[in-house]
DNA sequence: TTCTGGATATGAGCAGTGTTAACATTATGG
DNA sequence: CCATAATGTTAACACTGCTCATATCCAGAA
């Protein structure tokens, strides 16, 4: 496996791309995208931090030098796809009609984010990590993921919802589709294997929406 | 550490409980307990099998004749913990009155059971083993927990809601139920530490369950 | 009773892991 | 130009999951 010449965008270019480099150039990068493809062919457990620097065509303990340890590692990759995942569901707010249709939509696109990489997935909602208090970074990456949805929410809802049950209703809204997108890894869903029109997370969200919205308009 | 006398219920009776036996007499039991313990201090990620072998005061092999592996036996936790979760979830049904407070009960305590032994769940959900497809009684386990909110959703909703209404509901329920769970967990909650009358979780619960009424009700 | 087979426990050992330390090489700024 | 920081390498430590040969105990058959 011969080493790639650096390809760094952003970072410090090489100064000989024809010679093999004693300094890897962009290792950092490297390691993040061996590890990423790692995780989702073996999954967070068996991922292995002298397999992501093998990987990388480098020695076992270079990575060290860019990562506090293994943690760090899988922290940062976590991370990366919550910024994945808040870019996805900015997209989906964007192609969606206001409405019941965006907030299904937003729904069912955050579960196809979750079983088009379910590793990743699996990742960032805990595993291989214990404590995620360590990493601040990453809970807020989490946070903001949820933007889109609670926008969203509050347009379904109607401007004049209390910001309480606004909050309930996101709060809510989150839970449910985060827990459909695990059911569904695990294969505890026993509908269609892929998340269609038709499988029975878009009747659970469609029923969802319209009763959240039954239930604040009757309680104003 | 000295070593236990064997107390099983269901097992065999040690032949001389004065005597320190070669034999452990009921190490499988022993090992489970230990592991379950280990299990909440650690995570499932920081046990180690030999660890608790070292616990239950045994060498580091003899595991080996009672679990295929580490993951056999953090399945068999994980099926122990599925059992107890059904437990608790029959006994909330029959605390609560039928209708919406039932409802909301069996999620608060779903809920709450996660809070209580938090590693537990994890593991429950994922956290350790990779593919759950290889341990069918876990899945069955699993399946069973859920029966209670499957009955008392049925008795809300009424009689006469069609199954496949029902069906999607149950998964949302479910789903949301483990969600709200999971991001408790995780701290992704903000509110208070304790899963309380007021906590956003039961203001969810009972959003979700008027809601979901409002529409069975409206489809029909 | 003695014998014998199966279940259970032990210890040594293997390959692999995360992590650290000491050392080598390269890049960079004063 | 050269000190120094950044980045890489090799070696080693303690630990892990797991396997194997061996030792011990229990229980039923001769």
């Amino acid at each position: 496996m011969t080493k790639l010449p650096p390809e760094s965008s952003s970072g410090k270019p090489p100064a000989q791309p024809t010679r093999r480099a004693y300094h890897h150039g962009d290792l950092k990068r490297a390691l993040i995208a061996a590890a990423t493809d790692l995780l989702e062919q073996e999954g967070a457990e068996a991922l292995s931090f002298r397999a992501v620097a093998r990987a990388a065509g480098v020695s076992q303990s270079a990575p060290y030098n860019h990562f506090a340890g293994k943690e760090d590692l899988l922290a940062t990759i976590a991370e990366a796809g919550f910024v994945a995942l808040a870019a996805a569901q900015t997209a989906a707010a964007r192609r969606w009609p206001a409405g019941e249709d965006r907030l299904t939509g937003l729904g069912l696109d955050y579960i196809r984010f979750a079983v088009a990489q379910p590793q990743l997935y699996r990742l960032m909602f805990g595993v291989g990590v214990n404590d995620w208090h360590a990493y601040p970074d990453v809970s807020a990456a989490k946070r903001a993921t949820f933007a889109p949805l609670h926008h969203a929410l509050g347009e379904f809802l109607g401007a004049d919802t209390p910001a309480a049950t606004l909050e309930q209703a996101a709060v809510a809204a989150w839970g449910l589709a985060h827990g459909l997108a695990m059911l569904r890894i695990d294969g505890s869903l026993a509908g269609r294997d892929r998340v269609g029109e038709a499988g029975p997370e878009e009747g659970a969200l469609r029923l969802f929406g319209r009763g959240l919205r039954a239930a604040c308009v009757a309680a104003r």
